[in-house]
DNA sequence: ACTTAACCGAGACGGTACGTCGCGTCTTTTT
DNA sequence: AAAAAGACGCGACGTACCGTCTCGGTTAAGT
């Protein structure tokens, strides 16, 4: 965040009111949520509908951008510790986290929107990149070299595309917007089942390997 | 479609520019590709971009959502026939037309605009979804079900998520920009390839079937 | 008229409707006197109310002031002959001619919207001094004149004061808008009483005599 | 008048500027008296004039018509108190006044204006009529009453037709323009001495009485 | 308790963009 | 060739919004 000071040093005068910073950024979020863009948006438009003046959250940031990258991390959530009983294990539950953002409508068009206007935020975009997926596609592909080391992946894979293989039906929902018939339980472990039934060790399956590709989570 | 007459009755007074048309949709497109979103664009910068008068715009089209329909339309391409010796034929060539819609920058980009905003040009997209993906949809699932009756696809599958499952890693790459690195001649053949090989009749691949979902191609 | 070519020589092609011109006169004349100011209309206002196309206007009178110097010679009526018995009929018979404009409600508004707006049409105004103003003015001082010869006007009045001492209140009418309680038979004569029995040769009346002005009727 | 609020109550928030108000309404003095119309001009071509933002402008005034009252007032000049020696010192001191402000070329051409569009401005000038015309007829009414009261003014007379006279060729000049010509010493005494030598109580002039008008001074 | 510095809301301000409207010209068909 | 219809570029208008600036009133830390 811009402004976090980690030494709480009080400055003199009036404190800044705690309940203003939360109240923008659901401000932000919901209006996103309502279908506006983030440069559609206008601090305006934000203040009011946070219900504080414009005074208060231009104090607070002095783009748009530095406000959109504490949304962000606003939404961002914890990944889960690797420390399930097998990879497989592991891998459903760390697609279970990014079901649960898909399934987080705030979230989501959040993030759809930044898609949308990458050109427009381009260091926004990249912060979020770097924030956010990449330590994500990192934890899963992990999970998958773990998998190859105690014999439950096949050596011979292209992890990168396994990983895409894995998140992409859940991404497209995203884009669309149809993320509804998406079940929170099941789907994560239903398409971990399908891909490692699929990828697993056991047949022929998957020996058209593609080049290795960069994609995110 | 403001100016489709079939009856080519010439109204009486000055005719209008066919060359104002094409240069306001192509100045669309290039615009909605260069970052812009739909809500943002405005006739007046459109106009301006397209070099022609602000009235020349307001003139063809009262509303953005006529216009944009009208650009929509403009980066449609007819559906291939079905034709092929073999179901596999039939759906590589209906998913090489959605690899070509994803390369083409403009089109890709103006579909990921609307996917954005949707929520703010609901008829709009609507009519997208009607017109465009509806018929490319049943044409996919067309190609399957023939598959089916001459033995070529297992009848045991479920349809929509087998389109699903082709179509989702290329349009998951819509949403998130990343389309260079799709191989415009062989990505469609080796997912049609991967999927067949999965899907085929040959052993018990795929016993986890999902309920059917209605999703778009 | 601008374009009033006296030779009547038929140009080939079809004809211009001669009932145009005095529509478009008209139409000026009304949307003046409506409260229209010269410079707030325009040819294709004029046009609208007279029914004609546009073009039909331009085709006439290439600018404003063209026709507005046609409107005012439509309105300008002949000044009688100065045959009456008197200098006092004479006189009388004149200002009868400002009162009768006057009443002519049309005729009113149109010069007081010239006279409104006499920087902005510098040219259209001094043509309408010379052409119109002057000549009435002339008449008025020839009456006068006369009136010293044949003694029935004292002799060492100032003409100009004395013509204008007979027409002001009934200009001042027109520029407050109050021509209605005008008499149109009986006002023009009172006032030359009126005047004649105070600059008369009987008394010592009027002893206070003003430098010359030069005014208009 | 929408500034007019005698309780200085400071409204919250930035105080408008005060010297705005004054350059608007010099600025619209100054483009009447350049030959513009009361309809011709624009808030925006004011402001733009002014110097000020189109903004600052239409904060203040919602239409023209508020605008120009507001005009009207800061030309107007409070009338002088009728405590002269004689009735011909209070009629000449008014008539001053009336002088005054026909030689005043800004205050006259804005009058002139309005003249000549008082159908477009109803309102306007109705209000017009009433808060500047009406009270100074009155005034001068009450002079010649006192007048009367005292033995200067003969009682016969038409006190409505006697302000008339002394005001019209004066007001005249306004309409045409032609103000230049005008003593700005002597032109009201020497009315005012003329008119009562010849409405005074010496002889038998002025036999002639007109019915009452209605007019303005 | 008093100072004081920052926060807060309200609103004026200049600037910019929008959609509309009207203008005068140009183009096309019809009379 | 006139007339009518209408497209076209241009520019002005009134509105709305943005980000900044100004200014009382408020609040809480520090003397």
């Amino acid at each position: 965040m811009a402004q976090t000071s980690d030494a709480p040093e009080r400055r003199p005068g009036r404190q800044r009111d705690p309940r203003s910073n939360q109240a923008i950024i659901e401000a932000v979020l919901d209006m996103i949520s309502a279908g506006a863009t983030l440069s559609g948006l206008s601090l305006v438009t934000i203040a009011r509908e946070a219900g504080v003046s414009r005074n208060s959250v231009y104090r607070r940031w002095k783009t748009k951008d530095d406000l959109y990258l504490d949304v962000l991390q606003a939404i961002n959530r914890p990944l889960p510790a690797l420390n399930g009983a097998s990879a497989k294990d592991n891998v459903a539950k760390l697609l279970g986290v990014v079901v649960e953002r898909v399934l987080d409508k705030r979230a989501s068009n959040m993030l759809r929107a930044l898609d949308a206007e990458a050109q427009a935020f381009p260091t926004l975009h990249r912060r979020y990149f770097e924030e956010i997926v990449a330590p994500r596609r990192a934890a899963m592909n992990l999970a998958l070299r773990r998998g190859i080391e105690s014999g439950e992946v096949r050596a011979n894979i292209d992890i990168d595309l396994v990983s895409d293989v894995l998140v992409s039906p859940v991404l497209a929902r995203v884009a669309s917007g149809l993320t509804s018939q998406l079940d929170p339980e099941q789907t994560g472990r239903r398409i971990t089942e399908l891909v490692f039934t699929g990828c697993g060790n056991i047949g022929q399956r998957l020996d058209i390997v593609d080049e290795p590709t960069d994609w995110k989570v």
